[in-house]
DNA sequence: CGAATAATTGACTGAGATCAACCCCCGTGG
DNA sequence: CCACGGGGGTTGATCTCAGTCAATTATTCG
């Protein structure tokens, strides 16, 4: 049987990381909570960053670490995790270039909660909580915006509350591949690619479950043609049929 | 047997509920991101806010309604929980005096994401989210501490669910009660006191379980001498054994 | 005092964790 | 170029926690 190239990415090739001047700008202009500086504020806030490389499976700060910095993700993948006594972790969020992680809250004394590591290779922006507080006193609109978006991952951690006190593993891994296409994916022939490295054992500790439980949801996926998995990839194939799992309940 | 008065409560009287003009003053200074404004800056927003009284039960707002106020509870308990189409419900969130709630976040077509049902009798104040991103425009520091306030549940909604992820129904509970205390409970002669009506089915809303469940762990907690439970509340007797429970896991 | 509601307790069951074997892919070095 | 080794993925068998169903007892309230 002739063996047919069978992946959907299309730039397997990444280059080297580091962050080019050029991408900072663009990049803290995008972000939500300073899109409505001026040119001028926008360069000054930006002298405040400092970038740094890292390594996919490099640690950026351990739990318990005292939190100086607030990070923003400028390329690559970042994982938030918190790990029990017991070894076994906690995958709390994906983040992707134009996240923010770190310390928020300054309240001088305080410890990260959790885990930062780099999912993949990639580019990390850092500013010190002292100077983001600054800025936010100076500006009210990015104030509301760092808000808003508080708001809404307050509101995705209890949707994870939610879907964690009441529904089965097959829903909570379908509920989790729905939101990590609507954070990651993007369009392709046949569906929504989502282009990660994402191991059953992540996606295990994104659900509350076990590698081994997490294979057999995704086979089972497979099997109905609604998804279909590669080395770094995963695309969803029917978001009607995953969205109507976790509706009806 | 001679039946002993064994109730810790002191107060079991409770005047009928409306705010005076007194209370909501204090209530205000001493909210967390109030705490900086001036006097007259304090009154000024005073103004801002209505006043509302509830009777236990009755539904502030229902998951869906268009997000159009931030609430203050003034007086009394709130909870804010969401309902799967199952039927099974779950509770985010126990408030009490002081603690706010609503619509923080206010990018204009918004739903409130849960319910918010008095579960006590107590009052509650309001505002309207323009009025409030208002204040935040004029009062840099109170965007600071509402962001504190955030970034604080943020942890807490995050660290729910890593219990939920990584915990059996037994350290849940601990770790739930123990939350409670933290917020809610007052120190006593023999432990710390939480005085709020919780049935059984309440304490399985919060942890993810059922009422048979959790009162099986209670009972259990109850033989061991942890704690003890009456009618509108439950005192931890031994902390350190709570604790050590949810620690070793 | 009796009806209604909440809590308790017990027996049964099932989803999913755990344990273990196996396979498949991929990179490495002979 | 192929054999080897290793890590992740898959699959199966078993076991256990806790959810469900049901009966009983305790509480509250009219």
């Amino acid at each position: 049987m002739k063996k047919a190239r069978k992946t959907p990415l299309e730039i397997p090739a990444t280059a080297p990381q580091l962050c080019t001047v050029d991408l900072r700008l663009r990049l803290l202009g995008g972000l939500p909570f300073f899109a409505q500086l001026r040119p001028d504020e926008l360069s000054a806030v930006n002298q405040k960053f400092r970038e740094d490389g890292y390594q996919a499976g490099e640690f950026i700060y351990h739990a318990g670490d005292p939190a100086a910095h607030l990070y923003v993700v400028a390329e690559g993948r970042v994982k938030l995790f918190q790990t029990a006594a017991s070894g076994r972790s906690v995958l709390l969020d994906l983040l992707t270039a134009g996240d923010f992680f770190g310390s928020l809250s300054g309240l001088p004394p305080t410890a990260y909660p959790d885990t930062a590591q780099a999912h993949t290779a990639g580019c990390i922006l850092r500013i010190s909580a002292d100077d983001f507080r600054q800025i936010i006193d100076l500006h009210p609109p990015v104030a509301l915006a760092v808000l808003d978006t508080m708001a809404h991952r307050l509101h995705a951690a209890n949707q994870r509350v939610f879907l964690l006190s009441s529904m089965p593993v097959e829903q909570r891994i379908a509920a989790t591949l729905l939101r990590l296409a609507d954070k990651l994916g993007q369009p392709d022939k046949t569906g929504l690619l989502i282009h990660t490295p994402l191991s059953r054992e992540d996606l295990a500790e994104m659900t509350g479950s076990t590698p081994e439980s997490a294979s057999r949801v995704v086979s089972q996926f497979q099997k109905a043609g609604w998804i279909a998995t590669g080395r770094q990839w995963i695309s969803l194939r029917d978001l009607a049929a995953l969205r109507g799992l976790i509706e009806v309940s």
